[in-house]
RNA sequence: GCACCCAUAGCUCAGCUGGAUAGAGCGCUGCCCUCCGAAGGCAGAGGUCAGAGGUUCGAAUCCUCUUGGGUGCGCCA
């Protein structure tokens, strides 16, 4: 079962292709005049335009055989030419309970699946985990929900940043403190220690450090290429200290992982690459694919139609040492061969627009992967409220441990206030607010259009009231008290039957999950659930105001109706959620 | 210089392939708890959709230009 404007559309498409025009104008939609319909086809117009004719006329016949579908109850012709669709009651009923009892709660599923590869995270070894990296992480995770949900064979990769110039700039930054340890010893044969000679701590230390020291001192910046260029070629000593990095980072960046409540399936990284450049580069020369320009071997990747400069892929600089461009090639390869993605997405800040279409035609030139099946879902940067970026007071970066961990204790202290939760346990309390935190920054994060920049203000964010994540957990949250009530009381969801205008809302409401979906889908936008299931906690709170359920007085079918409108929305609204990445407590 | 992204209510943001009276939230005003969780609901004030042209029966949406912000442009990632 489909939902009920996609079953409108089909059977008004074969109503408008009945009179000779085109099938896609039946396209029926939630109506924006909920005072005046249910749905509404604005195709009338567009068929009058194509066929040179009134469109009043053209909806006036459409209109009586619309109105004959079983599902409809009735169907007006309003201004230039708008058909108002009204659904019937048993239609929509219909449909509530087929949410109530799908496994998809009306979410719907893709018609053929395919395997998708999402390539987000963007942690990098060494460098502090930091505010940068929210955006990717929350939204790559999201749509890896979102894609497995519909029924994609999702794969993702966190595709760790551990094999550029920041790992020679450590190596050269790293021996210059301790420049007696035995990495740095080209005649050393023995065992390097097992004990990392540096903690997180310091790799943060350093990063910053060498790199500031590197853009200043063009020395410097020479030594680092010159020691990535040797960890690469595999000098000994520098990957056994680059494998300790390595594992370092690793530890911080589970502890990320696990407080956002974000899982990867592969924990691969830009040297996992490695081993296959040196057969891309030889294939690549061989078939003159690339060519040799100042010192660097290129793809060139411009096109005639290009408006602006697009600069050559870089496979090997002058030194020899590989970059990026080389690495998300070999990375490109690497996975069609393992796991043979119909479709690749980068989730990657959209600063790295260019360096992606370079990359991509790159791919598709040297024959490794169609350019179309490859695509970088970009965004937007997290600002403060001054409307720049995200920094902590002093102007630092700002970690994204202490960023939890600010919203943590600002859920803290709004539980604490409203006293909700106080004769709750302290684990229980203690876990709430780890909801209510993720819930705040998840939802802030993704109800913001992809590709835009967005102002995050933790409090207004963290607040309970209005469109933020903590609300909609308190929905989720109502409903599953008066579920507890019912099952103590001994009451059963039954037989749905609407009645009030509230009750109505709900249910088309929850009608337009399917849609909410598919549109997320399309277009690798999670705001249109962040959309839908605020709508759906806002329809719900109405009808829960107007419609009491367990109250007394209510007689038992109207209980039993009510019930189930409201254990579908629970189950629509739990299941949204969860798609993107916000897990209800079961009180608070 | 060239290219890309953006500009909608006092503030923060939605607005799907062009459609009816441009929607939310916060803030503001007024109602609604002897009654399932009021962290809620209902009602109201508040907008020349940056500006100017154009296409169209119809433009916040498409095209052109202007202004004002952000970002990127071969050996960092």
């Amino acid at each position: 079962m489909t939902d009920i404007a996609n079953e409108l559309s089909s059977a008004v498409g074969d109503i408008f292709e009945g009179f000779g025009l085109e099938k896609k104008l039946g396209q029926v939609r939630r109506a924006d005049r909920p005072d005046l319909a249910d749905y509404q086809c604005n195709g009338a117009m567009a068929a009058a335009k194509a066929a040179k004719r009134n469109p009043r006329e053209i909806a006036g016949e459409v209109a009586p055989k619309i109105e004959a579908l079983e599902m409809v109850e009735s169907v007006d012709v309003a201004g230039p030419g708008f058909l108002n669709i009204k659904v019937s009651a048993d239609t929509l009923q219909k449909r509530v309970a087929f949410v109530l009892s799908d496994e998809q709660a009306g979410g719907g599923k893709v018609e053929t699946s395919r395997s998708v590869m999402m390539d987000f995270g963007g942690w990098n070894v060494a460098k502090p985990m930091h505010i940068g990296h929210l955006r990717s992480t929350i939204i790559g995770d999201s749509l890896q929900r979102l894609f497995r949900f519909l029924g994609d064979d999702v794969t993702s990769d966190v595709h760790l940043g551990d094999w550029g110039l920041q790992m020679g700039l450590l190596i050269t930054e790293v021996q210059e403190e301790q420049p007696d340890l035995p990495y740095f010893d080209v005649d050393f044969e023995g065992d390097y220690p097992a004990e990392s000679p540096v903690s997180m701590a310091d790799l943060e230390r350093l990063y910053p450090q060498a790199s500031g020291k590197a853009k200043e001192d063009e020395s410097k910046k020479e030594a680092a290429r010159a020691a990535t260029a040797e960890l690469q070629a595999g000098r000994r000593g520098y990957r056994a200290l680059w494998k300790h990095f390595c594992k370092v980072t690793q530890v911080g960046l589970e502890r990320e992982c696990g407080d956002l409540g974000v899982k990867f399936d592969l924990w691969k990284g830009e040297s996992d690459a490695n081993t296959l450049i040196p057969e891309i580069v030889e294939d690549l020369k061989s078939r003159e694919v690339a060519e040799l320009d100042d010192g660097a071997w290129i793809i060139r990747v411009e096109r005639e139609e290009d408006k602006k400069d697009v600069p050559p892929f870089m496979l090997l600089n002058s030194q020899g040492a590989v970059g990026y461009h080389a690495t998300d090639m070999g990375t490109i390869l690497d996975r069609k061969r393992e796991n043979k993605p119909d479709l690749t997405l980068y989730v990657v800040d959209a600063r790295q627009a260019l360096h992606f279409e370079q990359v991509f035609r790159a791919a598709e030139i040297a024959g490794y992967e169609k350019e179309a099946a490859l695509e970088h879902i970009g965004f937007g940067t997290m600002n403060g409220k001054d409307g720049k970026p995200f920094k902590t007071r002093e102007g630092g970066v700002l970690k994204l441990h202490d960023f939890i961990q600010q919203a943590k204790d600002k859920a803290i202290e709004r539980l604490a206030e409203t006293g909700m939760g106080e004769d709750f346990s302290a684990e229980e309390r203690a876990d709430i607010a780890d909801k209510v935190a993720l819930a705040a920054i998840k939802f802030a994060d993704l109800s913001n259009v992809r590709t835009k920049n967005y102002v995050f203000d933790l409090d207004q964010f963290v607040a309970f009231e209005g469109k933020t994540g903590p609300y909609l957990l308190y929905a989720a949250v109502r409903v599953k008290s008066l579920m507890r009530r019912a099952k103590e009381e001994g009451i059963k969801a039954g037989e749905i039957n609407l009645e009030l205008k509230e009750e109505r809302a709900l249910a088309l409401q929850l009608d337009a999950f399917e849609g909410a979906l598919k549109l997320a889908y399309a277009n690798r936008t999670p705001h249109g659930i962040c959309d839908h299931v605020y709508n759906l906690a806002q329809a719900f709170s109405s009808f829960w105001t107007n419609a009491p359920i367990l109250k007394e007085g209510v007689p038992a079918d109207v209980k039993a109706s009510r019930l189930a409108l409201a254990q579908a929305t629970l189950k629509q609204l739990e299941t949204g959620l969860s798609l993107i990445g916000i897990e209800t407590p079961e009180r608070m």
